[in-house]
DNA sequence: TGGCGCATGTAAAGCGTTACATGATTGT
DNA sequence: ACAATCATGTAACGCTTTACATGCGCCA
């Protein structure tokens, strides 16, 4: 369970308000961890009881909007979870999951599913290649600048496996 | 929600029993799916009071053991499944949360910690590569040998990319 | 026959998802 | 004013996880 983590993660690299988050969510943050908003300000709520975080009534904005950033005991918690032992991560690949059904029923539908899924993947790598090649290509690099590229190209790496799976699916699925 | 689907498949695969189809998830599915036995008596519960498989008592056995096997109407419901669209996995990588927090707090213990994922992975490379170069290194496969060959490589492929991640991690952790 | 261990099951609490609802400001 | 829209929140349901409980053969 690290959304908490997440959002502790995101509000120390940079004060924000929920709505911000979840856009945040849907950018960077989001190739390796997704919430919704729903979940994302029911753990605002969650941490701020918990003293982690503060948010303060921002003036002049539209709605009821709350800027939250993080408090020292949010820093404390969030280096006391890091040093954690890390379990290695449960794996639910439904693509794996339908590529060993589809061994046994054989339907000619997955390959059009399987096209769609490859374009998808090939976006997500040509967005993320793009900030990599804009953020990430001085020479010398801060340790958090050097880890934060390294969990970007952990995406692209990500991203391009799953490209090449489903062109070996399609390729499988076509050559008979 | 694929968890009923990978069970039909591997009954399809081979009929067995809760308990087994259990150790049959820390095994080969496990790397694409996991479940405790928890969630497989109760789903296989479920699949029985939907007609898509059917348990029998196993006489002379430890407990009450029952062996399950698939339906026709199972077949049926896994076909249409596997023709459904397949929408891109939710990723939820604890690891990348990780890293990126560390970007911030920089924790020595974290070594440790990637130190061992490192040779979980390994330990799981090993295992895979063991099964591919044992029952997957045939000539000529039937299309539906190939599908679960390219399944195992995504495995072998996915553990791969989490060793790089766990040494480039170490590196930078250790370079300054 | 009585513990040991395997096979199955029950219960509770938390996370994730979806649909829906309320507050509050902008622009016409 | 008032519709549109942004920001936040509520509610219900299902899945996952964890701890605990029961049924039943095996073997000393």
């Amino acid at each position: 369970m690290s959304l908490p983590h997440a959002l502790l993660t995101a509000l120390a690299e940079r004060p924000c308000s929920g709505s911000e988050l979840a856009a945040r969510f849907d950018r960077s943050l989001g190739y390796f961890w997704q919430a919704t908003h729903q979940q994302i300000y029911r753990e605002l709520a969650r941490l701020e009881e918990a003293g982690l975080i503060k948010g303060t009534r921002v003036e002049r904005a539209r709605g009821r909007k709350r800027e939250y950033r993080i408090l020292p005991a949010g820093t404390a918690e969030l280096a006391r979870w890091v040093a954690e032992p890390q379990q290695p991560d449960a794996i639910r690949d439904e693509l794996m999951v339908r590529l060993r059904a589809a061994a046994i029923t054989d339907v000619d539908t997955l390959r059009a599913n399987l096209q769609n899924l490859l374009d998808h993947h090939r976006a997500k790598l040509e967005l993320y290649v793009g900030i990599a090649t804009r953020d990430f290509t001085k020479e010398t690099m801060s340790r958090a600048a050097r880890l934060r590229a390294l969990v970007l190209q952990a995406g692209i790496d990500f991203e391009q496996q799953r490209i090449n799976i489903c062109q070996d699916a399609i390729a499988i699925l076509t050559e008979d």
